[in-house]
DNA sequence: AGGAAGATCTACT
DNA sequence: GTAGATCTTCCTA
């Protein structure tokens, strides 16, 4: 299967979150391959967005949004890593936000990273899906672009057809007008319907 | 030192 | 589905 491009993540951060549904995220540990196709995925951009970590202008902790597109920008909220994806035409600021994954390989690992047997709470989460994938702060700034790394996103082979649901971002204090929730119509691993 | 933060878990109506 | 406690780092003082 193919991975993702660089070129792939150097666009609008809204339509590189709508594109990446349906894509398989990988995560490669020592003795284990853990997949999860992306189901629910969110879209910040930068200075104009309040509920951006951007919006503070360039810090030390989200400088990766500034930085090179396709690379992993982890940070902390509420005791959880949040998994995103620097995505932004070069020059430009934004990131996108990977909020929920169906889970495809590795399962009983992601179940004995996670602590549960549900398998619907296994990965339908931001934080969620990081604890089951054992990502943490480490990742943070990792090139996703490069084919058996530790952290990969590729296509998603024989892609079924699915419908694609917008609506506001969740948990955000001030968000923008437009839609910038991207989610599968129907997934039971989407966080909220 | 203190508080906020893009969430989660549990326990209910 | 909503409510409240708790989660752990980073930011600001």
């Amino acid at each position: 299967m193919e991975t993702l491009p660089r070129s792939f993540y150097e666009r609008d951060p809204a339509t590189v979150a709508r594109e990446l549904l349906g894509k398989i995220l990988v995560r490669r540990l020592t003795n284990h391959v853990l997949s999860g196709k992306i189901v629910e995925t969110e879209a910040y951009y930068g200075e104009n967005d309040p509920a951006s970590k951007a919006y503070m202008g360039r810090k030390t902790f989200n400088e990766p949004m500034f930085r090179e597109a396709g690379k992993t920008f982890i940070y902390m909220v509420h005791g959880n890593w949040l998994l995103n994806i620097v995505a932004h035409p070069k020059g430009e600021v934004g990131a996108v936000l990977i909020r929920a994954l169906e889970p495809l390989q590795g399962i009983e690992v992601m179940k004995k990273n996670r602590g549960t047997e549900n398998l619907k709470a296994l990965t339908s989460g931001p934080g969620r899906l990081t604890k089951a994938l054992a990502i943490t702060k480490d990742l943070n700034g990792f090139d996703v672009t490069h084919s058996h790394s530790d952290l990969t996103i590729v296509e998603g082979g024989l892609m079924e057809s699915f419908e694609v649901c917008v609506s506001h971002r969740i948990g955000v204090k001030a968000d923008l007008p437009q839609n910038l929730r991207f989610y599968v119509k129907g997934n039971p691993f989407v966080s909220r319907h």
